[in-house]
RNA sequence: GCGCCCGUAGCUCAGGGGACAGAGCAGCGGACUUCUAAUCCGCUGGCCGCAGGUUCGAAUCCUGCCGGGCGCGCCA
């Protein structure tokens, strides 16, 4: 139970005490203001009407009552008619002694519950990642690690679209490029369509490379079956490299292709027709799904014969729930905000709850140069790839970046900023704050990880600022999984990073004092352990020194 | 046109019923003989897109408008 809601208990008692009532849903809150306590609550406020009196009596009685628990040092009534508490010091060590032996673990729930199928980047395995799809992994691993964090089960999935119609004119493209290096030429149905990126050029290279000009003496159709094979590899392993460059990593891998081979496509289909939910017209077969919570009716086959991506994608959400997943959340680009309602009534048909499928949308990252809008586009290869910003900015710098604001808003990614103003990335003002710490360690010769019990104590007003911030993270971690955003686990290390530094500049640490030095070591070890899981919550490393 | 999302400081963004609206960057002025100044302190800077409504109380909830993004394929 973290300390808001052992503070919303008081309240309820208190409430029970003075006006013999069982209220339920207490709102506390950590006021900004300081002078305001360490928690505020507007029961008084929200509740006059119902007691018949005005707010500042109510909050009166409910002060008096409260004001016996030991959980709170005093008791104010304050303004229209808050409730404000100040922490006991002896709770607060208490707690602070708690969350040093808890270390590591310190905000972390054991796993329980159902599992949840995360599924994030699947980025077609047609080029490298640019960076929009950079957003999609920061975000999605911080919350995958978030959600385990506040003790939900996580599996993490990547669903690579190595099937369809963009891998055929994958390979095709990659084929005319082939064949010209070696002074043939590669029939096409559209040559506008192909994908000219540089990289294209690298995967010819490797192709020539491994098996020289005898793709061009077989059989077309299965010289480009090979040669789509080998591109797409090419473009996993790519992608797979990229992602390890930032610590993201997958429990699974799942390919397109292996609801064709299983025949789990066919047999969808076949299901679907058997639902009734499905009809002919004009040569193809339709979804009606227009009567399943999507605006309009979609293809499944088209009038050749051929799927629509609809029924790989419905087979392989109900491959989800045919594996026991109960709970699935997609983490998508905002470009296919369409999706959802469709897949969703290929599921509803085939029976599966509405709710089984969860979306997030990653809104789109905006890409300015110089002030200039760069349009991007995979086909035409002007993208700027993940990997060139790593480059440019550093891994750290990146994930906290793409995290720091919410997932779902429109980002502006000004490179030429962000390169120029990569020395000046919050990141580091995190980060320094560890390594501020991490000196005072190495200073003392003291193991950070192995502080005894501390004694309670009176605490200055910059350790009580800072202690309350520690004994908040908890409630953050839990929040932030609940509400499935990532964004704010930078706003609370930065405040945590501000907090310390404050108490830093006013207080020495190691001064000659024992009991003060004690108390001062186990609130920086007990910073250093909130800044590590914090960061770790994001992928982004706690330096020793910087 | 319809659907989803977003308009908060010069810029990038937090805050999503409560107390005078916050941070970073940018600008101005201070603070190192001391555990890391990649830090701290102060100042400057806001019709919280606009207009109604609900409420004791609205940046926050509801409605309408304005502005921007995305979607509305037998593409994925």
């Amino acid at each position: 139970m973290n300390l808001e809601e052992r503070v919303a208990g008081v309240v309820r008692t208190a409430v029970r005490e003075a006006f013999g009532v069982e209220l339920d849903g207490i709102h506390v809150e950590r006021p900004g203001d300081a002078q305001h306590g360490d928690f505020a609550t507007n029961v008084a406020l929200a509740n006059a009407r119902t007691f018949k009196r005005n707010p500042r009596e109510v909050a009166q009685k409910i002060a008096d009552a409260a004001e016996d628990e030991a959980l709170v040092e005093r008791v104010e009534v304050a303004g229209p008619g808050f409730i404000n508490f100040w922490l006991s010091p002896e709770v607060a060590w208490d707690e602070l002694n708690g969350l040093l032996r808890e270390g590591a673990r310190y905000g972390r729930q054991e796993p329980s519950g159902e599992p949840v199928l995360l599924e994030f980047v699947s980025v077609n395995p047609t080029g490298p990642m640019h960076v929009g799809h950079g957003r999609q992994a920061a975000y999605g691993d911080s919350l995958a690690r978030i959600m385990e964090a506040a003790g939900r089960r996580v599996s993490r999935e990547y669903y690579f679209n190595d099937g369809g119609n963009q891998i055929r004119l994958f390979g095709e493209s990659l084929a005319v490029r082939y064949a010209k290096s070696h002074g043939g030429d590669w029939p096409v149905s559209d040559p506008d369509a192909l994908y000219q990126g540089d990289y294209t050029e690298e995967i010819s290279r490797d192709l020539s490379e491994k098996y020289g000009g005898r793709l061009l003496e077989m059989d077309p159709a299965e010289a480009l079956t090979e040669i789509s094979a080998f591109a797409t590899n090419w473009c996993m392993s790519d992608i797979k490299k990229t992602l390890a460059r930032i610590g993201v990593r997958f429990d699974r891998y799942f390919n397109e292709k292996s609801l064709y081979e299983s025949g789990k496509v066919a047999e969808v289909v076949r299901k679907l027709r058997e639902s009734g939910h499905v009809y002919e017209a004009d040569g193809a077969i339709w979804l009606a799904s227009s009567g399943l919570g999507d605006d309009k009716d979609r293809v499944l086959v088209k009038g050749d014969g051929s799927y629509t991506y609809m029924a790989p994608d419905v087979a392989y959400h109900r491959d989800k729930w045919e594996r026991g997943y109960r709970s699935a959340v997609d983490v998508l680009g905002a470009d296919h905000a369409g999706y959802p309602p469709r897949i969703r009534a290929g599921l509803v048909a085939l029976g599966l709850p509405s709710d089984f499928l969860d979306v997030e949308f990653v809104r789109l990252v905006k890409l300015l140069r110089e002030g200039e809008q760069v349009k991007v586009s995979k086909r035409a290869g002007n993208v700027v790839t993940f990997d060139e910003l790593l480059d440019e900015v550093g891994e750290d710098v990146a994930r906290y970046f793409y995290v720091r604001s919410s997932h779902n808003t429109e980002m502006n990614f000004d490179l030429d900023l962000a390169i120029k103003q990569s020395d000046e990335n919050p990141v580091f003002y995190v980060q320094y704050a560890h390594a501020r710490i991490s000196s005072i360690f190495r200073r003392a010769e003291i193991d950070s990880e192995t502080m005894g019990e501390t004694p309670a104590a009176p605490l200055a007003p910059e350790e009580r600022a800072l202690a309350l911030e520690l004994l908040d993270f908890p409630r953050v971690v839990e929040n932030a999984a609940a509400r499935r955003e990532a964004h704010p686990i930078p706003t609370y290390l930065e405040t945590l990073a501000n907090r310390f530094h404050q108490f830093y500049t006013v207080h020495r640490v190691l001064v000659d004092e024992e009991e003060t030095k004690q108390r001062r070591l186990a609130l920086c070890a007990a910073t250093k352990t909130v800044l590590r899981s914090g960061l770790d919550l994001l992928g982004v490393s706690a330096p020793e020194r910087m």
